[in-house]
DNA sequence: TAGTGGTCTAGACCACAGC
DNA sequence: CTGTGGTCTAGACCACTAT
């Protein structure tokens, strides 16, 4: 049987909290291992001597922290960290287009099996967001992808991508299946020979939108990471938001010590 | 009188999700704006015709989402989205270190005051973890910097940084006020010319002690990230791991698209 | 069918903020 | 002092999983 300890209601801290304190040292130390089971509600309650909505607060506090996981009618477990992957900032790079890979069948090499669904291509009004960050005027339509990556058929990533119409309209990049390479190789058969990228990385915790569209748990934050792509003019030609389900990314970057 | 809509009971969706589901559709279409006070749980309770607990369980998911912040005896407020900070990359440049500025100060310029405390200096057996990351054979010794940083007096990074005992002992890098320009300024005065740097960024929910030192309300997400230096031999010379509090930050990177 | 977690009620006492 | 949110109890019925 699971060593846990007692609650002390003479001590400061809620009972709730001393209750949760105790589960995670369990974890900690390894008396409980990822995928074991914790003990149901009612064995809490009753080693704990508490109401069970007492027991109810410890456990939402942990699935918030990401520690624990329920399953409805199964039990509450302690949740696996997930393998995660690794993204190489050469991730975009030119050989990867030339061979015909685009960016996320890249990081995907040697990780698992990618695919790509709730795909959406059209063209729209920028918004003031897209229109800001691509340098374009008021009132300026863009070409839009959006689109959902899995891996190993779980969904990891959503992502929307913007490209001026003046550039895009009537190539590949506006429609469904924009070719090997992806859109980048397209921009650059174009004559927009890319030189740049800038990403803006940053975490949140995930709309009721995002949870459901990525099969987030409760308590799993995201990743957002906007990028920019430059050509060699300096002119911003492409545009592209990710939000990623945090626990299955590490994102790497180089740069030098200039 | 704030309009709400109302619950319907032959619903599939339970009444706690249609509540917090009504309270989202008021922040976002501005009848609620950051900063405001959210009716409180007896009036919610009134209202929707409720009892308490599931009013608060409504409330616990916003919180969790980070749309609302809760204050003892006073309400429940509609969080304000903090003013970012953004961190170019080229924050470690080596120009900042010969102004004498470390990185932190750089980064802080314009944005507000920054400040340091809770700094422990001394030297320990390395971890798998750092020692695996800095290429260090079993049992090997480094100098390890823990401190927290704030910003106009609010914590907002927690940093630890490893370098190698038989590079940093005797040196300023194993005192408490490491000198003009931060410890890669020491680094590169010894020898060590800084090439190249490597961070990898993730995501995660804090560990209740995290969130104490960073005094992050419930629901919010810290950003890390591991940079490693290596001077001009290829050499891993130093380690540094920060946890950020999440809103605070947006990192940015520039790479080329070589 | 038994056991699990999910939702909900109707109370209670407490600690904190503001008048 | 009143009103707020924080904690807790002792029940209830439901939906889901496994046997």
């Amino acid at each position: 049987m699971l060593e846990l300890g007692q609650v002390d209601k003479s001590a400061d801290a809620p009972a709730f909290k001393q209750i949760a304190q105790s589960l995670r040292e369990a974890v900690s130390s390894g008396r409980l291992s990822p995928g074991d089971r914790v003990p149901s509600e009612s064995q809490l309650m009753d080693h704990f001597g508490v109401a069970r909505m007492t027991v109810r607060q410890a456990l939402a506090d942990l699935r918030a922290e990401g520690l624990l996981r329920s399953e409805h009618g199964r039990g509450v477990f302690v949740r696996d960290r997930p393998v995660v992957r690794r993204v190489a900032s050469d991730r975009f790079a030119r050989r990867h287009r030339e061979e015909g890979q685009a960016a996320f069948l890249a990081e995907a090499e040697g990780v698992g099996t990618p695919s790509v669904d709730e795909i959406e291509v059209g063209s729209e009004v920028a918004s003031v967001d897209v229109r800001e960050a691509l340098g374009l005027p008021a009132r300026s339509k863009v070409v839009a992808r959006r689109r959902r990556y899995l891996m190993d058929n779980q969904p990891v990533e959503l992502a929307q991508s913007y490209v001026p119409y003046v550039i895009a309209n009537g190539t590949k990049i506006a429609e469904r299946d924009s070719g090997p390479g992806g859109i980048y190789a397209r921009l650059e058969e174009l004559g927009h020979l890319l030189s740049e990228f800038s990403e803006e990385v940053a975490a949140r915790m995930p709309t009721p939108e995002e949870r459901r569209r990525l099969q987030l748990p409760t308590g799993t934050p995201v990743l957002t990471v906007r990028r920019i792509a430059f050509d060699r003019n300096g002119t911003a030609v492409e545009l592209t938001d990710t939000v990623k389900a945090a626990p299955s990314y590490i994102l790497e970057y180089r740069f030098p010590a200039v």
